[in-house]
DNA sequence: CCTTATTTGTTCGTATGTATT
DNA sequence: CAATACATACGAACAAATAAG
């Protein structure tokens, strides 16, 4: 299990010098977008390279947060296309046409 | 120079609390596979990612037992591809033409 | 069909900090 | 203090799936 630090909120830098490692600094950050609807659901989270340069973090440390998202049930990452938010902690039902068809 | 401890076979597990560190028990399991067979010429030994999987041990100890492969001949380690078997223990000749270039 | 670009996935290389023995 | 081991993080290269043309 994981443990996702809080005080993080959605417009947070990211800080090295912090107890908590960097993938779950910004795993907090992004789940906290999207309980905010910054990424609503069905869309995309910012892909591996954008993290890294948004951020200011390398390559493995941005997917492994991306990584631990998926795990955690809050993005569906599709090779090729990107991580699609899945959930919404907004209290918004899904609504209709989620045209994401992977299997 | 190294001393591969014996006593290690093809499918033990790692003991943490044995004498030899754990990167030479399981330098001596892998050679021990070589030899076996069971990681043939010209294919990839477990990477790092997978050493530490299945034997559950750190990044840093599978990279160094990987090293130690390398140094010894048994593999040649390709960045972004894996580690190669290059000799083989069942008494086939190596043939001709070992185009390995080490340091 | 093929080429190119984008994006995720994989793997090795290296470094730092911490803890244990 | 040195060796071992673990966790984190950065960097580089390669691979595969997808999409667009």
């Amino acid at each position: 299990m994981v443990d996702i630090p809080e005080g993080y909120g959605p417009d947070d830098e990211l800080d090295p010098e912090a107890a908590d490692p960097l993938y779950l600094q910004l795993a907090a950050v992004l789940i906290s977008r999207i309980a905010n609807g910054t990424y609503p659901m069905g869309r995309a989270v910012p892909g591996v390279d954008r993290l890294m340069q948004e951020f200011g973090i390398a390559r493995g440390t941005a997917r492994k947060t991306l990584v631990l998202l998926a795990e955690m049930g809050h993005v569906r990452t599709v090779v090729g296309k990107g991580s699609f938010v899945i959930e919404r902690e907004t209290g918004e039902p899904p609504a209709s046409g989620s045209d994401v068809t992977v299997d």
